[in-house]
DNA sequence: CCCGATTTTGACAACTTTTTGGCAAAGGGT
DNA sequence: ACCCTTTGCCAAAAAGTTGTCAAAATCGGG
């Protein structure tokens, strides 16, 4: 699976590096807080391990600014005993854990999979809403104003994430990455998919619900 | 809904008894592990409640010689944070979930509900339906119609776990490892299984039930 | 070890999805 | 207002999936 481990201590991140990626994880580092975020950001981790005392911006603000920004990713974090309670106030919500430094490797990697686990079966059995548009994650099936609709994978995979993220603006990267994994096509295929997913979702409406943000991205939402 | 709360905890359990009964659930209480295994043989619960520390006999145990018993009542398991660990390993199997300390009753509620909707969907219910198809997991007669349908172990278990996850779409590696485990053939004989299975099925009825989701798998349903 | 039942192989056609490429239009900075 | 970049648009080509079926291999009970 795909993970983000945000640590600035170089032990530890190599440690976690020499135990989970010999079993097939693919990982990547971020040593301060601000380029953590930004990689959470950018990228679709299935589970994020940060470290609440971090250079240049600390875990908790992190994590704060990764839900300001709707992102469910998973997280896991680390803490040092002394550093407990408080801190972790704000870190109640459902889906997350935390770990006590120090730590064993094993122990971590029961618990991302149990994390990883536990958003499957709870997150996604809900039904995607945005303004008159739907989207059942478990049929598969999308339908505005009651009409169904018909979408191919590539529609689906990115009306889920376009909805998942509303009413954020989605970067193109993101998309593509979504789409291609990281090694995107050379040529500008991703707007054809986004002209074939607008036919279908808005052009028999009169209310337009995909925009274009100019040399960004998209996003979905009504106005 | 009946639910059984294992738990020492004189104050968590009154929590839990006051957010719980006034919406309609009925509750029983067990202060220890033994009264508490004791309960849950001797009643049908939707569900239980259990705490993993516990007076004279411990959560995992009770969880444990539950399973012994073969009784499939979903279980979900409260742990302090500081005792998740392996603890939880042999745990992690199929229906059940877990909840650290401290939780609110509210979210509580809600992964009961998930549990047992959960459970309901696929716990062995005798009989499958879907439309006018019906299989016996007891005698694993398939008919449908009325007219009973001869089908060999693989078309059996397809039909079983499309029945069971209907109207949502299986996607075909959930189908291969039902089938290989997770070694799946090199070649496509899904799709051969598939098919054969559709001839029994469908092929002498008007309105089909076995839906391809291109490039993600199968569904059933009517319509 | 043989027989019938079950599962796998392989090949082709039918069908869907994805990519390609190019022109027109819109956006945005200066 | 100009220029350069980004985006919308579309149809045709390329790539990929699925349905189909018969024949070959494998399995399992007698």
């Amino acid at each position: 699976m795909n993970i983000l481990v945000v640590e600035d201590n170089r032990d530890i991140a190599e440690n976690i590096a020499d135990y989970l990626e010999p079993r097939g994880h693919s990982l990547d580092f971020a040593a301060d807080g601000r380029l953590g975020l930004q990689l959470a950001l950018d990228h679709d981790f299935d589970v994020i391990v940060l470290d609440l005392m971090l250079p240049r911006m600390d875990g908790m603000t992190v994590y704060q600014k990764l839900r300001e920004a709707h992102r469910a990713t998973p997280v896991l974090m680390l803490t040092a005993r002394d550093q407990l309670d408080d801190k972790l106030a704000g870190f109640q919500s459902g889906a997350d854990d935390y770990l006590v430094k120090p730590f064993s490797v094993k122990e971590l990697e029961a618990r991302l999979h149990a994390l990883i686990k536990r958003v499957h079966h709870f997150g996604d059995g809900a039904v995607l809403q945005v303004a008159d548009l739907s989207f059942n994650q478990q049929t598969l099936q999308a339908s505005r104003a009651g009409m169904p609709l018909e979408l191919n994978p590539t529609q689906r995979k990115l009306l889920e994430l376009l909805m998942k993220s509303s009413p954020a603006v989605v970067k193109r990267d993101r998309l593509e990455e979504l789409i291609w994994g990281d090694l995107p096509p050379d040529n500008d295929v991703l707007r054809t998919h986004i002209y074939s997913l607008r036919n279908i979702i808005d052009r028999s409406f009169e209310k337009k619900l995909l925009h274009t943000v100019h040399g960004v991205g998209y996003r979905l939402l009504d106005t």
